[in-house]
RNA sequence: GCGCGGUUAGCUCAGUUGGUAGAGCGCUCGAUUUACAUUCGAAGGGUCGGGGGUUCGAAUCCCUCACCGCGCACCA
């Protein structure tokens, strides 16, 4: 100890002798907060009055969180952070997902190890078990949130399933078909076989493959076709209407001898047929092809369905009805073969298969189901004005033009799935639909209720429940408005639209457009004002992260080693809206280091601070400095409301490491350390005890600024820190006032 | 085929309204045992993908080409 007076400076608190350690501080911070009620809008000041409102994406409750959910919680956390100490009144509503489909894949497999199979279970017992299942993750996955830091209203939490959501999502589907928005019709679907139910246009991936082409004899023509054991659905052959080598063919039909007996064909004429490829003639097969559906549409061709719901051809295939597909189309080849109808086949021929986009060895086949479509052009014209006239701001640009070019192309959209696990979708039908339609007309008409149907409204005869339930971005798109109790909850009114919808953009299609288009169907308001779309995380190398490749990593585990603060850090800097971005353990590491400076700063002021310092008057040098700190907060609060994240991270990383730290404090070790007592300003050379005193204050004036305006960053460190300050505005750092006050 | 990005230091990426090229990590050299399970200082490293244009001035705006990536749609 100095003998000059110094040892009565300072009286740094005894939690600043250890290094901090994040793993021990972050559970009883985290409890602090919860328990302060600010995550909650009700509950803060009064002060807080215009709503800042962020719906939370909710995370599938099947699994554990990845580093992509720790990105989303870490920019959500922060925009929420920030917006709360800059006097917002704000929700942050978490929730979590059943994800229909997706869980329902996750759970079979589960059952797949047991040995057990969803086809061979009751459909409560199923249900019952999947609920169970989901129910247990999300407790878990909401301790992960906590972990991460998440400051959300737990109060508001949300289920997709709960019944309010359910009775919303209800109340949009009756209301969307009595708009004549919901059609009931049989249609081209993508069905997997291995699944069991249908999938909507976007749940499907295209994966390139190799297949023979094989050119078949039919009649006077020759035709390609991939798919030979389909030629039992063939309704027409078609060519194209300026093709000369077969302009006399049009209109006529050919008659020849097939596999099964002999068949009839009409040939028509369409432009869809391309004259280039193959030998410019195609088989139409209606039932089992989307194009060829189109066509026969057209042209009022019948449809043939040969190919079952489990990819077995059907009974009007002959002696190779119960085949697969693959066994049947080698068994075609074969016999076409034998009889000299199999012209040639092409081996290296390459096109793209449609699969399911959760499981490439799940191909996609086309079926003509009745299902539920939702019309899709009136909604996309509403979802393409609120972007147009600048409603909807997308904060990265460029997806503002993905977004149109998708709209335009966009088809109706298939809401049934034929699976057990999600909303069931309140339509019932009148079984004498089929029979007795002559007495009722209307029969025939599905009922779309948001209560239950016990009989038919026309006949009073008997009804049954359509088994199918919702895709479950069906009911996700409706999120926004359901979770805060259209149309009536106070919340509703007083958080709707919510301000940004912060999520991947992985799920622009699946997700964002949809909410836009159903938010507005529904409320006349757009469901959010800003879309912060950001990307995927990959490695180091800018690989995927793969469980396969290895390269995966684990948040929870990150956080763990590295406390959460490094983690949110590592994810941020350096982030662009909308690019992916490489993370490393060794960034991860670099930030640990920077919450480790930042408490060792802390420790360094409080040491030679006293609180009877924090008066002082500040020198005009001084000034100047604290002025710079005010001038960094301008700044950094200009690069937080333009969404400019990732530079207001590394600014404050920079001032407190570079310019803090590196010089302030190193420099004031000179001050401190001049020989003249400082408590004793009238015994000596006052100026330089006045300096003393001045810089004491200063160094404890940007420190309390630095933790403010890093606290939306980097929480736990910062507020560890604030607990232990000797003079602050407020008890939670959580809600100290933002360091820059001046209206937007 | 239609659409959208990207190309900047060894690696991963920033670069706001056009104004002398930046960060992190890594590498090299030196210092220090401290508020820092270290830290501090210094150094090296880039014809900003190629070409053309606008401008007093271009990594930035325009045109064009090349390569890489992504989305959508596809010919049986």
């Amino acid at each position: 100890m100095a003998s000059n007076g110094e040892e009565t400076r300072g009286s740094a608190p005894e939690i600043f002798l250890k290094p901090y350690n994040p793993t021990e501080a972050e559970p009883d911070i985290y409890a602090l907060w919860e328990k302060s009620g600010y995550f909650n809008p009700d509950n803060l000041p009064k002060e807080h009055q215009d709503p800042y409102t962020i719906i939370m994406p909710p995370p599938n409750a099947n699994g554990s969180l990845h580093v992509g959910h720790a990105l989303f919680v870490t920019l959500q956390d922060l925009l929420i952070r920030y917006k709360r100490m800059r006097g917002f009144k704000t929700l942050w509503l978490p929730g979590a997902d059943h994800a229909g489909f997706e869980t329902q894949i996750v759970f079979e497999k589960k059952l797949e190890k047991e040995g057990r199979s969803r086809f061979k279970m009751q459909r409560e017992e199923f249900y019952k078990e999947t609920l169970a299942f989901t129910l247990e993750n999300k407790k878990f996955m909401e301790g992960q949130l906590r972990q991460l830091g998440a400051s959300c209203d737990w109060s508001r939490n949300t289920f997709t399933l709960d019944p309010k959501i359910i009775s919303t999502v209800y109340g949009t589907f009756k209301k969307m078909y009595d708009d004549g928005l919901i059609v009931r019709g049989s249609r081209p679907v993508h069905w997997s076989t291995k699944y069991q139910t249908s999938l909507s246009d976007l749940e499907t991936k295209t994966v390139e493959r190799q297949d023979p082409l094989y050119y078949l004899k039919y009649g006077p023509f020759v035709l390609a076709t991939v798919r030979p054991e389909t030629k039992f659905g063939d309704t027409a052959v078609a060519v194209n209407p300026r093709d000369e080598r077969y302009k006399e063919w049009v209109g006529k039909e050919i008659e020849f001898e097939g596999l099964i007996g002999p068949v009839k064909l009409k040939v028509i004429a369409d432009e869809y047929v391309d004259m280039e490829f193959g030998t410019g003639v195609v088989k139409i097969t209606p039932a089992h092809d989307p194009n060829d559906f189109a066509v026969a549409q057209r042209h009022d061709l019948p449809i043939v369905e040969v190919i079952d719901q489990f990819g077995r051809l059907n009974e009007k295939c002959g002696k190779y009805a119960g085949m697969k597909i693959l066994e049947a189309r080698a068994a075609t080849a074969r016999d076409l073969e034998e009889k000299g109808m199999l012209v040639k086949v092409d081996e290296n021929y390459t096109h793209n298969v449609l699969v399911n986009y959760k499981s490439e060895h799940d191909i996609l086949e086309p079926r003509v189901l009745p299902q539920w479509f939702v019309k899709i052009k009136p909604l996309a014209d509403l979802a393409r004005k609120a972007v147009e006239d600048g409603r909807i701001t997308f904060v990265s640009e460029q997806y503002r033009k993905i977004y149109f070019n998708w709209l335009d192309q966009l088809r109706d959209w298939n809401i049934s799935r034929q699976i057990v696990w999600g909303i069931p979708i309140p339509a019932w039908f009148c079984e004498y639909s089929g029979g007795l339609d002559r007495l009722h007309a209307k029969c025939s008409e599905p009922i779309v209720s948001t209560e239950p149907v016990e009989k038919c409204p026309h006949c009073g005869g008997i009804v049954s429940r359509d088994p199918d339930t919702f895709d479950t971005w069906f009911s996700s798109g409706q999120w926004p408005f359901a979770t805060l109790g259209y149309p009536d909850s106070p919340d509703f009114k007083a958080f709707y639209p919510t301000s940004v919808m912060e999520t991947g953009y992985d799920i622009l299609f699946f997700w964002v457009m949809r909410m836009i288009m159903l938010g507005l169907y529904r409320t006349g308001e757009v469901p959010f004002k800003d879309v912060y779309l950001h990307g995927l995380v990959r490695d180091a190398q800018r690989q995927k992260m793969s469980k396969s490749k290895g390269n995966v990593i684990n948040p929870l585990q990150m956080t763990e080693t590295y406390g959460t603060d490094a983690l949110r850090m590592a994810l941020l800097v350096g982030n662009t809206p909308g690019m992916d971005m490489a993370l490393s353990e060794q960034k991860i590491k670099a930030y640990k280091l920077f919450s480790n400076k930042l408490w060792n700063v802390a420790r360094f002021v409080l040491e030679s601070v006293n609180e009877s310092d924090l008066d002082a008057k500040m020198s005009d040098a001084d000034t100047a400095l604290l002025d710079e700190a005010k001038a960094l907060a301008e700044d950094v609060t200009k690069d937080m409301e333009n969404y400019r994240l990732y530079i207001a991270a590394e600014k404050l990383y920079h001032f407190v490491w570079d310019r803090f730290a590196s010089e302030i404090l190193e420099e004031s070790k000179n001050i401190f350390k001049d020989g003249d007592p400082i408590r004793e300003p009238s015994t000596s050379n006052g100026a330089g005890a006045a300096a003393k005193l001045s810089r004491a204050r200063l160094l404890y004036e940007i420190l309390s600024l630095s933790l403010k305006l890093i606290h939306p960053f980097m929480p736990f460190v910062t507020e560890a820190i604030w607990q232990k300050l000797p003079k602050k505005d407020t008890d939670i750092l959580m809600v100290a006032r933002w360091p820059v006050h001046e209206n937007k």
